[in-house]
DNA sequence: TTACATGATGTTATATTATAACAATTAACA
DNA sequence: TGTTAATTGTTATAATATAACATCATGTAA
């Protein structure tokens, strides 16, 4: 079997719903709004979540438990992402900074380990909420 | 009341444990240490641990929900911390690399957004799983 | 075309992580 | 001493995530 191309059933509708919207979700959130398609069980969802999230199509918010779809179409970055974080209002933004990707990219620890991808959040108040 | 300098009872057993290892410590793994200690509750535990947080004595790793003592004795940067995860052994370690925080603390996103923290995860091999 | 391997699905049950709600106690201090 | 805030203790429950097992679908190769 080759690598798989294109997305199952499952992945396809709740990578749909994901992308619906701009904030990212939460599983069982995700779970409720897909019942109605008969997906019916967590692991039904967590699993379709698990790939796309492998593929690079969403990313987990690690500080929030949600997912959110990756905006980047070339998704090269899948697994190198930077958020900030809204503390008071919750919203979510994906961050583009090719000079921090770079740097971040480049980083090399003290101890040589070998990097494959890294997560950051930032946290404070956007500027409705300052 | 004046803003606490000694950590509570509590706070106090948690944190000798957590300082122990070198290692993060998940809650209920946490909670099964104190038992002999007399504490019982779950809750317990998670008071004490958003208080270590709070004050910075110690940080959550968020991708793996543990918890691990801040070696930076001064801990002005409790809240900007910077980790490298093991994925084959699970390794964590707390990075300072004055270089790179001077790059996050500086950062400005275009939507103007004022931050107060951040926490990043470098996820790879270490020396010895590579 | 059959057999095999892989990936996806569906289902039930359960594990893991975290918080709500309430009562009681302790410590600082006006 | 009364007030306030932090902390504690307790029971119950919410929220997040995975284990284990059976079945089905699809691509590859004998």
């Amino acid at each position: 079997m080759q690598k798989q191309e294109t997305l199952s059933k499952n992945q396809k509708i709740i990578l749909d719903l994901i992308e619906k919207s701009d904030q990212p979700l939460k599983a069982y959130s995700i779970l409720f709004d897909v019942k109605k398609k008969g997906i019916n069980a967590p692991l039904q969802v967590y699993r379709a979540l698990d790939k796309l999230v492998e593929i690079g199509k969403i990313h987990k918010i690690e500080s929030r438990n949600a997912f959110i779809a990756c905006k980047n179409s070339k998704c090269q970055i899948a697994k190198a992402t930077v958020f900030s974080i809204c503390e008071s209002c919750e919203d979510v933004t994906e961050i583009h900074d090719h000079k921090l990707s770079e740097h971040l990219r480049n980083f090399k620890d003290s101890k040589g380990m070998k990097y494959n991808k890294y997560n950051l959040e930032f946290f404070g108040l956007c500027k409705k909420c300052i």
